[in-house]
DNA sequence: TATGAATGAGTTTTCATTCAT
DNA sequence: AATGAATGAAAACTCATTCAT
């Protein structure tokens, strides 16, 4: 019996997973409200009806495609964060994974910076740019106690390795950035430790 | 009969400029796609109909408002800019300018952040992010003729300046940045002068 | 007093003409419906709310521009009638005036066509095709006086004539008929007075 | 597959049918600008937005309407005629026809005959007019090479004809035609072969 | 008398969601 | 589970008419 359902889960994930997909791919290309669930029932052709079976809203497939991401690219920091020793090389891995991850995610990303700052995902997307703060923040308070760098305040760094990180990749999006994530990565982390006190190998 | 010209120009000008700062206000609450063209009608006490006598369509009152105050944030800078000598003035100037301008607009802001982002906005958004890019690097390059700092690519920190001033408003529009924005254009100068090589006082 | 009412009277008869002919022109280039009452002033060169001082309203105008024009068209025939003897003559002129009048009144002719034919003005265009018939009807029956031609039913003859009538001048609205006014009297004519066996001269 | 294909397209053909039947009952009553899509909806029972799954616009039901009518028309008239031998008789068949099919279909009729004839649809309106005219002379023609008319000019004569047609089509929309559409017919015949020169039997 | 800014009811059309099959 | 026809509320926009100046 728990065998069963546990199939039937399985099931309805890898079908909300092909939805998804192929939702991102018209969102991206015409925008959320420009997109008509139509589209995207077409998109991952099954019928509209089925697309509710699937998912609650319009809405819901952003959320969920959100929360999603969200939580692969905690997974992902967390994975590579973990045989990673010393300020330098955390930071590095952080700021690039935060560069690579959306890479392959262009079309979530685009949405997220359209969707997400509408005035009723606020909370949403401030818990998330939070989160993203308080990563770097914690980072360097732990440098601190192993005594790479001196106290002081790190708030506004974190903040701005983080606008700087979106910068790169919003602009990735529309070619704007010649760079490769790699390159951006190393740009950053060089001004925060310039900024932290540390010099440049 | 001139005069009647400018007379009845200026009461439409001014009716234009309710009209709009109206808009501003329920496009900031509730976001531009979620608000109704009744809505921003309601709010600047006008019928319907009215609204379209001043402009043509929802769409026109953001290009409108967004021009207009584009406009005004370049005369402001370039005011502020022609009494200015060297380059860490000219560039604290700017920062420091494009954070306080904002502070007062800040409904608009909140438009711009969101449907400037939209697919169908990205050419006029791009030439506006564009513009802001090339006169950082105008002044540093004029930094470099006058002597004051070394040639160096300056593409990168021009873009790194746009971002984090660009957090800083968006963090300000939420009650996320407590700093003022004189206190955030100190950081951000102070950043950029030191990658740029040149010693704080 | 008598003298300055009639004078305003004049006046305001003069002004309503002017507006009906430059309403009838934009009406006859773009259609009723399709014309708004703005244009109509401005062809007239003329504020909207001046319009309102002549007319009631936009279906006034066509209203009184119609009635007008049949009643100088009714003038215009009785006018040719009075020196006019013999049933081949009368016929003759009847319907080459016909003919010839909308020749003139193109863009009247056009707004009859269609708006004429809406279901809310069928009593009004009625009474005029009723009147037409009637007019043929006379001269038929009054040469059944003079001897001219046997007594046998008119009725249809009468609209018959009609018919052929409105669809000359109809395809000469629209450049579809290539003969001139006279060409088709002389058509229609002989038709009908073969119809009524009288032989042609 | 194919039959469900065909099943299908049987159904969405047999709803256009009763919106379109529907939809010409108000047009005709109303007239199609004073009709509003509300009212089309409420006539034939469906929600308004149902209307836009069958048709994609309110013009488009006028437009299909007409089509079809004509198609069936024509049908009917090739029909009628494929068995019949003769002027006289040829004649009579696409008089009557024309007389008796539109009083099966007085509302499309009058949408036609008010519609039809704004400027927008007048190349349209033209084409039918001219295949109308046409049919006429080619038989007439047929005639000549058969012998029973002499060599002579068509043109004047076939329009006379259709324009008596549509004379008695209208009266009798309006109840101003008493007569049948048989009578009608045998009328405008006999004016045609009098005016061909072949004495009637 | 003349103006034209203001009105708001009315229009067509769209589209997220439901539900009978 | 899957479908897609049907829904109807809501949207943007128009325009004949009014009325304060």
């Amino acid at each position: 019996m728990a065998a069963t359902r546990t199939r039937k889960q399985a099931l309805t994930d890898l079908r909300r997973r092909e939805i998804l997909a192929a939702a991102l791919k018209v969102f991206g290309k015409k925008g959320f409200a420009d997109t008509s669930v139509d589209d995207v029932a077409a998109a991952a052709k099954i019928a509209k009806g089925t697309l509710y079976l699937y998912f609650r809203s319009k809405e819901d497939i952003y959320t969920t495609a959100l929360q999603q991401a969200i939580r692969e690219l905690h997974t992902l920091i967390a994975e590579r964060l973990a045989a990673t020793q010393g300020l330098r090389q955390k930071l590095s891995i952080i700021v690039s994974t935060r560069l690579e991850f959306w890479m392959d995610q262009k079309n979530l990303y685009r949405l997220i910076i359209t969707v997400g700052r509408e005035q009723k995902h606020r909370r949403q997307t401030h818990e998330t740019l939070r989160a993203g703060h308080d990563s770097f923040v914690t980072i360097f308070e732990e440098a601190v106690i192993s005594g790479e760098v001196k106290p002081q305040p790190f708030d506004a760094l974190a903040w701005a390795i983080l606008d700087m990180i979106r910068g790169c990749n919003e602009r990735r999006l529309d070619n704007l950035n010649p760079n490769s994530p790699q390159q951006d990565a190393a740009y950053i982390t060089s001004i925060a430790l310039q900024r932290l006190g540390i010099a440049e190998t």
